[in-house]
DNA sequence: GCAATGACCTGCT
DNA sequence: CAGCAGGCCATTG
């Protein structure tokens, strides 16, 4: 498949631990290119390999997910993070806005660090 | 094979 | 402080 940029994605996105999320930011950004989230979006999108690369493990920076793109639903996401050991929190007092039902994921706590 | 678009983020004005 | 524009690579039609 591609030998670039988009397979350093799914490279990065399947380090990502269980109980843990990372951003497209942070993951463009081990890629290579931090600009490049957008094409991280899109390559999981296309995700190659479903089962092996957990896109429901990649989030916005702002804790959110992509609403109506998720591999089943945001509620189907927020599910399977929680059971996964994520931990969820309502929405920001003032930074942060949800793009949700108002559940975002603590990325103070469950955020992947290199 | 060509062209256009796409789950975003960052910086500057 | 807030809003606007730009940018990169790959995939799809």
């Amino acid at each position: 498949m591609s030998t670039t940029f988009n397979a350093l994605v799914y490279d990065v996105v399947r380090k990502i631990p269980e109980g843990k999320v990372a951003t497209y930011g942070q993951v463009a950004a081990l890629a290579g290119n931090p600009r490049n989230a957008r094409f991280v979006g899109y390559a999981l999108h296309s995700n190659p390999e479903p089962g092996v690369i957990p896109c429901h493990r990649v989030v916005f920076r702002d804790g959110s997910l992509a609403p109506g793109f998720a591999f089943g639903g945001p509620d189907r996401q927020r599910a399977l993070l929680e059971d996964e050991g994520v931990s969820f929190l309502p929405p920001a007092p003032k930074h942060e806005n949800a793009g949700e039902e108002g559940w975002v994921v603590d990325m103070k706590r469950c955020q992947w660090q290199c």
